[in-house]
Parts: C-alpha cells; sequence; structure tokens
DNA sequence: TGTTAGCACTCAAGGTATGAGAGTGCTAAC
DNA sequence: GTTAGCACTCTCATACCTTGAGTGCTAACA
C-alpha cells in the first residue's frame, strides 16, 4: 500500500491545491505549479493510478480530481507539510492569557475563542467535567421566601436553587455540616452513602422534619453530582457560511441545526479518543455521523494538571486547511495547559 | 391620513397574504380570496392608492405589491387580528414552568428557548442587569495558590478570581466584614466611597500589606458593580436560513455575524424602550440600523417586581407574524412574570 | 360617479440550444 | 518510461425564446 515518491508528491499538490481552491484539480495545473519536470500526460497517468488506489475521486469524467476521505487521511498521516504559526500570533496569545488569569469558564470560552481566531473555521470547546475538582467551600444561602440556594465552589462555581421552609439559622448550621464533611473531596468521591452518613449528623444537630432533612439531602447529592449540564460552546458557527460547499442553504441550515442541538454536539465531541494529548482528526465518514460526511472534526484535550480535562475542537469542511488547524489547537492547549496548572496548583 | 374602509380590507388582505407566501400579491388573488365582491381592476385602483399613500411597494411593473416598512407599521397599529395561542400550549408553558423554579438564568434561558418554539423565529434575551439585586451574601474563597474567589450572591451567582496573597485566616475575615457591610444592600447602591469606609474598616482588624489591600477593595468594588458581562442568549438563529428573503448566503451569513457579536446585539435589544411593560415592535429602517432593513424587532420587557428587568426579543424578517409573535410575548412574560415574582418575593 | 371588462404592455422566470473551456483517456512516437 | 497530440466528454455560462402573472389605461356600463 506504500506510494511511490512521485505518487506520494502528486497526491500532495492535489490537496493542497484542493484545500485552497475547492475546485477539482486537473493535471494541467498540478504539472505547471509544481516543478517535478513532469508533463501533463505522466501526471494524469498518475493520478488514475491514484484514483484506483482510493486516493482521488472524479467528480465526473471531464473534470479533475478531488481527494476521497482516504486521500485526506493519507494526507493528514504521511504528507501534511508542518504550519508555523507566527511569532506575533503566538506572543499576542501568551500575553492575552497572562492577563486573563480569572474563572475557568472565562478561560475555555477564550480558547474556543482564539482557536475560531485562529484558524477561521467553527470551534467546539467543553468544559470540564468537574466530577475531579475539588470542592473548595459549599454554601447554603436564603434568597428568597422558602428559596434556598446551595452553592458548590471548586474552581468554577455551581449553584442549584431550590423551594424548601427553613429559616436562615438552620441555613446556617446545615452550611457548616455540609463543608465540615464534603470540602476537600471531588465530586466523585462523592457517594450516597457518604451523603447519608451526614443525614444522620445533621438529624443530631438541627431540628428538621424528615420530609425536608430528605429533600435537603437529595437536592445536595444532585447538585454536587449533576453532570448533566457540562457546557458546550460553540464559535464562529456562521464560518460554515464562507465555504463553498455549504453555500447551499439548505445544508448549511443542517449543519446549524446541529450546532444548536448541544446534546448531539457532545456526543459527537466526546466519541473522539478521551486518553492521549495529541490531536485527533475524524475526517468525513470516520465521525459515523450523517450530517458530518462532508465535514472533518479535530480535537485536542486540553487537563487541569492530572484532575480533569476537556476537548478543544474545530468543525470545517473536509478540506479544510489541516496543517494550520494542528498547529493552532496544539499552540492553544498548550498555552492553556500552562495557565491552568498554574490556577490550579495547590502549593 | 385615515383609509377607507374598504382601503383597511384591502391592505389587511395584502399583508395577510404576503406574510404567508413571501410573494408578492396581486390583484387578482385579493378579489378571489377575500369576498369583498369587487373585481380586479377595482382593487387594482385601490391598490394604486395605497402605494401612492406609501403603504406598498411595487418591486417591478409586472409584480404584484408588497407592503412598505410603513404599510407593516399601520398593519400593527391597526389592522392585525389578534392572535389566540392554543390552550394546550399554554397550560403546557405553565407546568413546566411550576416544575421549573430554579436560577434565574435557567428561567430566562427558558424563556427565550420558549419563544422561539412558539413562533419559531430566532429570539434574543437578556438578563437583568443586577444592578437593582440585592446582596445576599458575599463570600471569599481561596481556590488554589494565591488564587482567590469572590462570590456574589444576589437572585443570581457572580463570580471572580484575582492572584493575591493572603491566607484563609484572612479570607475569612474579610468575608464577614464585607457581608456585614454590605448584604442587603444592591449593587447600584454602593458607591465607591462606600466601600473606601470598609477599607479602613479592614485596616483595623486584619493586618494586610497596603498595595494588597487597596488590589483587594478595587476586586470587591468591581465585581459587585461590574455590569459589562450580562448575559445574553440568542435561540433558534438557524431559523434565519429558513426564510427565503435569506436564501441568498451572503446575507444570511451577515446576519449570523451580527448575532454572534454579542455587544452591538446587546445594543439594539436595549435601544428598544424600557419603561413599558408592553410590547414594541420595530420595523426594518426603525431599528436604525443597516443590517435590520429586512427585518423586525418585537420586544418586551419582563421584569423580577420592581427590581430589575431584562428583555425579552424576537427578530425575524419583516413579514412576520406579528400577532403570533406578540401574542408568544406577552404570554411568556406574563407567566415568567408571576414565577419570578413568587421566586424573588422576601416575605 | 363608481365599477368592471377588455386589451396592450411589461417583466421575471424557466426552458432550451449553443459554444467555450477544462479536463480526460488513449495511442503512437520518442 | 515519458510525452505530444487528438478525439471525446461534461460543465458552465450565455443568449434566446416562451410563458404567465400582473399592471395601467380606456371605454362601457349601472
Amino acid at each position: 500500500m506504500d506510494l511511490s515518491d512521485r505518487k506520494r508528491k502528486i497526491l500532495q499538490a492535489i490537496i493542497d491545491e484542493y484545500i485552497g481552491t475547492a475546485e477539482p484539480v486537473g493535471s494541467r495545473a498540478i504539472s505547471k505549479k509544481e516543478n517535478l519536470g513532469l508533463s501533463s500526460a505522466t501526471i494524469r497517468n498518475e493520478m488514475a493510478d491514484l484514483e484506483e488506489m482510493g486516493y482521488l475521486i472524479q467528480p465526473h469524467t471531464s473534470a479533475g480530481r478531488i481527494p476521497s476521505d482516504e486521500g485526506y487521511r493519507f494526507y493528514v498521516n504521511s504528507l501534511m507539510q508542518k504550519y508555523k504559526i507566527g511569532v506575533e500570533a503566538v506572543s499576542q496569545l501568551q500575553m492575552i492569557l497572562e492577563n486573563r488569569v480569572s474563572q475557568l469558564e472565562k478561560i475555555i470560552k477564550f480558547a474556543g475563542a482564539m482557536a475560531s481566531k485562529l484558524t477561521d473555521y467553527t470551534t467546539v470547546v467543553t468544559a470540564p467535567s468537574g466530577q475531579n475538582l475539588e470542592i473548595k467551600k459549599i454554601d447554603l444561602v436564603l434568597i428568597g421566601n422558602r428559596t434556598v440556594m446551595l452553592i458548590v465552589v471548586t474552581q468554577t462555581v455551581r449553584n442549584q436553587v431550590m423551594n424548601i421552609d427553613i429559616d436562615e439559622e438552620v441555613c446556617r448550621k446545615l452550611a457548616v455540616i455540609l463543608n465540615q464533611k464534603l470540602s476537600g473531596l471531588t465530586a466523585s468521591e462523592i457517594t450516597f452513602d457518604r451523603i447519608q452518613e451526614i443525614q444522620r449528623e445533621i438529624e443530631q444537630t438541627v431540628s428538621l422534619s424528615p420530609k425536608v432533612l430528605i429533600d435537603i439531602i437529595h437536592f445536595v447529592y444532585d447538585t454536587i453530582t449533576d453532570d448533566a449540564d457540562t457546557e458546550i460552546y460553540v464559535n464562529n458557527a456562521k464560518s460554515i457560511l464562507k465555504y463553498p460547499e455549504y453555500s447551499d442553504v439548505e445544508k448549511a441550515g443542517k449543519i446549524f441545526s446541529f450546532l444548536e442541538d448541544k446534546e448531539n454536539l457532545k456526543k459527537l465531541v466526546n466519541s473522539t479518543d478521551s486518553s492521549g494529548d495529541g490531536i485527533e482528526a475524524k475526517i468525513g465518514k470516520e465521525n459515523n455521523l450523517e450530517i458530518m460526511n462532508d465535514c472533518s472534526l479535530v480535537s485536542i484535550n486540553y487537563s487541569l494538571g492530572d484532575k480533569a480535562s476537556g476537548k478543544l475542537a474545530v468543525i470545517g469542511p473536509k478540506r479544510m486547511n489541516y496543517s494550520k488547524v494542528f498547529a493552532s489547537l496544539d499552540l492553544i492547549s498548550n498555552e492553556i495547559d500552562k495557565i491552568l496548572k498554574y490556577y490550579i496548583s495547590d502549593e
């Protein structure tokens, strides 16, 4: 299955060209542009071979060739040139980040925005699950008549509201117990057993009707362990409309619907490999999703030390500038890692 | 400037028709559909009059007429029929809301989602400014080495992070003082003078380097008064692509860019009347914004008692179904008001 | 005086033919 | 193994024509 050096060069030239123009590329164009010293006829023969091998597709007899999914795959794996991001961009990114040590969420949103700015494609970024973040503090605040807000502080803040009939005094006592028992743990370490232990402790200290107590216990447990609404942020969705492959409004609309459907988007993004710290590209059908057949998803994991991790991904046309996207994601994820490591360090 | 009854009926019929079809409507169509007992020739004469008066426009000589901005305006002010929302939809909305008394943010997001579901247009919803919400509690939590998070609880939670070198003990003391001095107030009541008063109090109780103290004071003041990032949520942006007036990808792209540009979107939405509790429609050029020339913005204020208010708005083609949009916004804002009133009541 | 039928006219939209251009595959010669 | 040359194919843009919807005007009618 390996290709002659000449075939590789030709395939690379075709894909590079196609990425730029979105037009099928012909033999003449290649023989002119590249200085391979070959005539178009020779290139034609090679192209016919490459097509037979499955790397190229001919939309119709008298058109040039475009890369197949396999062609892109080969390109990404073996042919692609390394893209070098300009020094100005890098130092600008670093500068902004340094002045922006702030909430986790802001950093994450910023990462997405930055990626879409560098690549000019749509980006998707998910917040870390929070299940592995240490609970710094828990608070219970009365914010209205019969309305209590539970606030869980980790690197970020999660809050939830419940209607229940308790007074400020009780609130305070409950908060003290919850803090004693839970702070320092991570959400994933908190089992329902542990919470029930707390329930017994509360029974001894505070006088509450059993129903209210049970409600509170469930409330606390749910709030802490609920991971359903890990956020997912989409940036620059409109860039989709820039690419000729979506000039069909019908098609564009479908992609937009998909990008607004956070649940399925999460599924897609989470279907990428979560273990490594490398970049993963899923090209067209590799995504196993009808709507992504004409798109590629390039993703990278960023991490908060060893505690939790999220994903930063780019969604774009299959003929995206992979090398630029790879370089951008790599850069951002590295810089963000640095910041986050500093930001959550405990010593 | 008043119109004969017949002209009104004809104008109404034309706009109703155009709202449905997005095609210029001709005299024959009107004379057939409406049972006015008039021939197309008569209608034609009336239409010529209406055009002269500025209510209608003829895209080209041999086409039917479409409403002008003034035509829509007249329609909205005087002609429009009341739309009745189905009982099922209403009771469904009420049911969901009742089971969903939860954070302010969630309610707001839900309002936007619901409006876009009812109308099938793009909706925009802004959170209340927070400046008039009472501070329930303030907390200061150490979340990492030299990293402090300030948490301000009102009906909602705002948090901000700062790098500063203090220990847990100091944190706690500061939190106590801040709570004593600030809880119960609204952000708008907090002046820098007042904060400086607190600064003096801190100086007496806690030993801190002057620089750190000043940093903290600024940090607190900024976090509380910062209103820059009041959120704005966009729903169902993709619906734009459904309407033939945006089948031009170019045009659609511009609208999308605009919808992603939160700052300018806020400006647009906030340019609507904020005092009343009625519905306001801005049609085409009335928005004073190039990009909105072919769109209408219909908005309503919702309120949290008398304390703060936000906006719920629909953005759609000028030929939107105004009467349905009006009814939907009215319904949702009413229901949300009810819930919020209950939710923030203090007694 | 208001309404209507009739007719000539206009214009956009859609279908068809045509030609140019890009690109291919194949063959034969180098 | 490489290349020049040629016939062939297919898309795209253009021009042209037809069709149909709709108008404005005029003259006749109630």
